[in-house]
DNA sequence: AAGGCGATTGCCT
DNA sequence: GGCAATCGCCTTT
């Protein structure tokens, strides 16, 4: 489980949100581990509108202009929490939304923060992959809030491992879900066929 | 100082 | 499929 190197993430944000599909997302859990494999993504650039780096650096949107290889949580529709990989050099402002992951590693603690009346019974299969099958979901599965916001993701305690290779011909674009403006561009990207893809 | 609204989700019809 | 929830951020007075 080692991190992904500064490397990985000082590159075109669109070749990012590509290459980001497969990998484990990592979060150190004080003594356990919660980890999943990236099956869907969103690219976020310049001169995007749809991006909140679009008018310029403000307190919430900080991390989106450090370094590539940090982590960018925002909060939203006062309720949800989403969480963003930050790409390329200081100043750019450009990140990849992970939207959904399937489920690998401390499933169980996932479980307790999504649905924490439920009882100790199994979970249906539409429990399953509503765990982590959407961008504020997954925060919410993985513990991931605005105190994680700008953590260094080649240091911990969130880091982005090497995971699976992606079957040729699976990787899948189309415009991006959720925003108003810069609806026309296709920068989502998805495995196609896994059932933790967010919308088919 | 105030108002509008969001990179969503889950519940209700 | 439609819509309320819920609040911090950003834009506009």
């Amino acid at each position: 489980m080692r991190p992904l190197p500064r490397s990985f993430y000082m590159r075109s944000t669109l070749l990012v949100a590509r290459e980001l599909l497969g990998k484990t997302l990592v979060r150190i859990d004080g003594r356990r581990r919660i980890t999943g494999i990236i099956v869907e993504t969103e690219a976020y650039l310049q001169n995007d509108p749809a991006s909140h780096s679009f008018r310029g650096p403000t307190k919430r949107n900080e991390p989106m202009f450090g370094p590539g290889g940090h982590l960018y949580v925002y909060f939203t529709y006062g309720m949800h929490y989403c969480a963003n990989v930050v790409t390329g050099p200081i100043g750019r402002g450009e990140a990849v939304l992970i939207r959904a992951v399937e489920p690998t590693e401390g499933i169980g603690l996932m479980k307790k923060r999504r649905f924490p009346d439920n009882d100790a019974s199994e979970m249906s299969e539409q429990q399953r992959r509503a765990l982590t099958n959407g961008p504020a979901k997954l925060a919410q599965a993985f513990g991931m809030t605005t105190e994680h916001s700008g953590i260094d993701l080649v240091n911990g305690p969130v880091i982005i491992s090497k995971g699976i290779a992606i079957a040729k011909g699976t990787v899948t674009t189309s415009t991006r879900i959720g925003i108003s403006q810069g609806t026309e561009k296709c920068w989502r990207f998805y495995i196609k066929g896994n059932r933790w893809v967010s919308k088919t």
